[in-house]
RNA sequence: GGGCGUGUAGCUCAGCUGGUUAGAGCGCUGCUUUCACACAGCAGAGGUCCGGGGUUCGAGUCCCUGCACGCCCACCA
């Protein structure tokens, strides 16, 4: 039997030992688990050569790096679980794989964790001084961060750990600053004074996608505000925050709308206040909204500050950065005594008190809107006039847009391209200064002496380039995105162009991530891989769904819906686990589990790897732990029609997984279109290697074998090398989602090995010509005549002690090649089954099999002729339905001229069988009768 | 306001360019503790493929429409 040419096996000396007694009835993940993590990390089975990559292709995958102070979460699981798939089933298959792994500093969020303790001390970072906190925050990360790399290796994470990153490492940091040197030297980024998102409770401004809005019922109060000249005329505006208005510096309408055009240019009289404010004409304004006049509030509402820009209006600052009423800039005593010093929704409450006492609230609407709020800490964001360093990304995103347009990029599902391209397309400058400690400060300093233009740097500076003077670094750090997005060439090396680590493995590959952060760091990472190394960062990213609970719930720590993974890893073990999340991942659908019912939800993983180690175990004890003669040293003469049957399902099964998980990069620069949408469905893949095992292996291929492994001879050898075989297949097929029983497994079977582990076994690969074995599907013949006795059996209720005799009744010709294999059929079904041409006389059950084949079960004094004359008839009945339907359409003129030949000539062909069977039932029928 | 998606078995979902008698897991019913496995085996029940229209020789699959959900984006005063 020819195997893989490419894959000879070389001898190793066996080590296993089998028998029944020595492994027990159920897998325990927990006895074995580390051991083989612990020896796989030891070997360096995960760590990539970058010299290796030169004469075979690299496959690349760049962790979504976790938050550094991050614990596992079943969406971490989720992700990983994929990623190792993926990185497993490249590494097998004679990639040289990387999987490089490593953690995010996470701006705001560690730094609110350390804040958090720092305040269980009574102080703020203030108190402990810059220098001071952020050395605490080094010391907290060094202590507690990383804590989910280890638990990524209990749940079997194949990355390569020598490589390990973070994102504030000098390396990395390094990248950071020339990023954003060169963007500036490229003119892409500037400091602007604008609006911007600003979190009171955080202290710092946020990007848009970092200010997520929340629907909320608000309401819409509607204020007068009367003519400075003439308190008998005035303009009605709407404002769901009224605090603001003491920051107003006018009143907009349309300058179309007829009902305010005398109105224009004259002055109002701002309650409260009391400073004149002008009527402006502008068309921001939309005059079907409210009363078609809208207050101005420069600093305090991003449209407000466009206007107040275009008309030259003072903008002065009335909401300090802790939120509170305060006049901050130019606000010249606008705020009233009594209103100084109160937290801004406070101030709201007593505005609108004040107003209504001086007759200016004319009513309050309920409005639903969306509000902005910081996405880390949920505090409602203050739109603020700030001055902060901007990029500018429509270059960028043009890149970014390229890279997809060009088919360099895709994005499976597909349908989130429209989203990229949709975000891609109104893009807007990304705000990366944060008024934070804890990240990569700005590489920019100033000289207050002489002022020169601010001096952007690689390195740190000391003195003015101009006077020599003191100089000062620029007080804010950089958007924790903006070293995210470097990430998939900053870890490999950049900006060393030399670097081994980058010249062998950029571009990545495959990018596995969940869609909430698309915008955030996926995007931003083709734009800079676009920019940075003129390549698309990866070819392929793979965005799975989300974990969620029976309710549909995000899992998440505050609705204490959540699973822990080390709590599942414990129980179940982490096969388990990886492969719930895999066989059930629909691509882009969310995975439902039920916390309150463990048990339940991880049924299919624990249930799976149970019944794979009982089939290795049964497997194994018969096979026995003398070495296995090869297959590609059995001649095809001696294979049994099961050998060959197994061996036919092995290659399908093999050709199906692959067909399910590749192609595993794109043919060329771009992919074809016929690829594009092709692959990484990981629960196709799933199901067939799991089909192939337990339905075709264990069902049918292992229960006919056991007679012949129980005599003695060649023919035992045989059947030892087949099953050892299929099952050697079976375990590395399986290996990439559940590594550690398959490795388990694996090393005890008792065949050469080409490597030291399953974990970098050989991919299977089909014989060569995808030919199929001749005779393979007179199996097929075997078990439909156990089944159809088992159906008997089941239907007379035939007690399971009681043997049954049968007939197999078939073409005389072909009966001598069915001797053994009716043999196999009775001790499956316990029953006799003779051969013969002729059905044999008397009452007995009759079943109709294939190819011409019958099987005649006598059932002595218990047959009911009554029922099976029915049980034919519907049969019959059934089967005519269908066989008309089917003559219809060969009738049709249209579909014999329209429909593909091949597939007239198959239905064609079917309708004969079909015709051809139910003639047979008649005949049945017919003798039934007498 | 703009864009996208979903609706198939009790539940969660497959069904890839329209073409066998629409599948899987879990759940359910009956039988079996048979010498690998009851986290199992065997047999079985269960589907108007959301409703309506259309295109086609042929529609779960394509188009239109209605209903019901969901997601993303947005300068919602």
């Amino acid at each position: 039997v020819p195997t893989h040419p490419d894959r000879p096996y070389s001898l190793r000396p066996m080590t296993g030992y089998t028998s029944l007694d020595d492994l027990p009835p159920t897998f325990d993940p927990s006895a074995t688990e580390r051991t083989w993590y612990d020896r796989w990390t030891a070997d360096g089975v995960f760590t990539a050569d970058p010299d290796r990559a030169s004469s075979r292709p690299s496959f690349v995958i760049v962790i979504p790096p976790p938050n550094v102070t991050a614990v596992l979460h079943m969406g971490h699981g989720l992700n990983n679980s994929v990623q190792d798939v993926l990185v497993r089933w490249r590494r097998m298959a004679g990639d040289e794989a990387l999987w490089m792994p490593g953690t995010d500093h996470a701006g705001i969020a560690t730094q609110n964790v350390v804040e958090k303790l720092v305040a269980r001390e009574g102080k703020s970072r203030f108190d402990l001084g810059r220098e001071a906190f952020v050395a605490r925050t080094a010391q907290f990360v060094e202590a507690t961060g990383g804590t989910i790399l280890q638990q990524l290796k209990a749940i079997g994470a194949s990355a390569d750990w020598t490589r390990t990153a973070y994102t504030l490492s000098p390396e990395l940091s390094r990248a950071v600053r020339e990023a954003f040197v060169r963007l500036h030297d490229d003119g892409l980024v500037y400091k602007g004074h604008r609006v911007i998102h600003w979190c009171t409770r955080c202290g710092t401004s946020l990007s848009d996608e970092e200010a997520e809005f929340h629907d909320t019922k608000g309401k819409l109060y509607h204020l007068r505000y009367a003519l400075a000249d003439d308190p008998s005329r005035g303009i009605t505006v709407a404002t769901t925050r009224p605090e603001t208005m003491l920051g107003d510096v006018a009143v907009a309408v349309h300058p179309d709308d007829a009902r305010y055009r005398d109105l224009v240019g004259k002055e109002l009289l701002l309650p409260l206040a009391n400073v004149r404010i002008p009527v402006i004409a502008d068309p921001y304004t939309d005059p079907e909204f409210g009363s078609g006049a809208v207050k101005i509030t420069p600093a305090h509402d991003a449209n407000d500050f466009e206007v107040g820009k275009r008309h030259k209006l003072s903008m002065p600052v009335v909401i300090d950065a802790e939120g509170f009423m305060r006049e901050v800039v130019d606000a010249d005593g606008r705020i009233p005594e009594s209103l100084r010093g109160l937290d801004r929704f406070d101030a709201r409450q007593r505005v609108v008190a004040l107003l209504q006492e001086a007759g200016t609230l004319q009513k309050i609407d309920a409005h639903d809107h969306s509000v902005r709020h910081c996405y880390r800490c949920d505090t409602v964001v203050e739109p603020r006039l700030s001055d902060q360093w901007f990029v500018r990304m429509q270059p960028l995103a043009a890149k970014a847009l390229g890279a997809l347009r060009g088919g360099e990029l895709r994005i499976l599902p597909e349908r989130w391209e429209a989203v990229y391209v949709n975000w891609l397309e109104g893009i807007r400058d990304w705000n990366i200064s944060r008024q934070l400690w804890w990240g990569h400060r700005i590489p920019v300093w100033y000289c207050d002496a002489c002022g020169v233009e601010p001096i952007v740097s690689r390195d740190d500076v000391t003195a003015c380039p101009s006077c020599a003077g003191p100089v000062r670094q620029d007080d804010d750090v950089l958007d924790t995105w903006f070293s995210s997005w470097l990430w998939p060439f900053s870890t490999l090396g950049w900006p060393d162009m030399e670097s081994r680590d980058l010249k062998a493995f950029y571009p990545t590959d495959v990018l596995v991530t969940a869609p909430d952060i698309l915008f955030f760091w996926v995007a931003r990472m083709v734009m800079a891989g676009e920019w940075f190394m003129q390549k698309s960062p990866f070819h392929t990213v793979y965005l799975h769904g989300t974990v969620r609970d029976m309710q549909h719930r995000k899992m998440s720590k505050s609705l204490g819906n959540g699973i822990d993974p080390i709590d599942v890893v414990r129980d179940y073990g982490a096969d388990a686990l990886r492969w719930t999340v895999i066989a059930g991942l629909g691509v882009g659908v969310d995975v439902m589990l039920d916390p309150d019912d463990l048990d339940k939800s991880f049924a299919p993983g624990r249930n799976f790897c149970t019944k794979l180690w009982n089939i290795g175990r049964f497997l194994l004890s018969r096979v026995g732990s003398d070495p296995v003669t090869p297959l590609d040293r059995v001649e095809v003469a001696r294979l049994t029609a099961a050998d060959r049957w197994i061996l036919d399902r092995l290659d399908q099964a093999v050709a199906d997984c692959d067909a399910a998980l590749g192609p595993a990069r794109p043919g060329g620069a771009a992919w074809e279109p016929n690829d594009r949408l092709r692959g990484l469905r990981l629960a196709e893949y799933a199901e067939s290697a799991r089909r192939f095992v337990w339905n075709e292996l264990a069902d049918w291929y292992l229960e006919s074998v056991k007679p012949r492994l129980a005599a003695d001879g060649d023919d035992r050898e045989v059947a030892r090398t087949v099953l050892a075989h299929a099952f050697d297949a079976a375990l590395r097929l399986l290996h990439p989602i559940i590594p550690f029983i398959t490795e388990e497994l694996w090393q005890r079977v008792p065949l050469p090995r080409p490597s030291s582990y399953c974990a970098n076994a050989p991919w299977p690969t089909a014989r060569p010509g995808g030919e199929r074995l001749p005779g393979g599907d007179d199996f097929e013949v075997v078990r439909a005549a156990v089944t159809s006795l088992r159906q008997v059996r089941s239907e007379y209720n035939v007690p399971p002690g009681q043997f049954v005799e049968s007939t197999l009744v078939g073409p005389a010709d072909r009966l001598a090649d069915f001797q053994s294999l009716a043999t196999i059929a009775g001790a499956m079904s316990r029953s006799s089954m003779a051969l013969a041409s002729e059905a044999p006389n008397g009452a007995a059950a009759q079943t109709l099999l294939r190819d011409g084949f019958e099987l005649v079960v006598p059932l002595a004094g218990m047959v009911d002729l009554d029922k099976e004359r029915a049980r034919l008839q519907s049969e019959a009945t059934q089967l005519h339905t269908q066989l008309m339907a089917l003559d219809g359409r060969l009738a049709n003129e249209k579909f014999t001229a329209k429909a593909p030949a091949a597939l007239v000539q198959a239905e064609r062909a079917k309708a004969e069988e079909w015709r051809e069977r139910h003639s047979q039932l008649l005949e049945r029928i017919a003798r039934l009768g007498s």
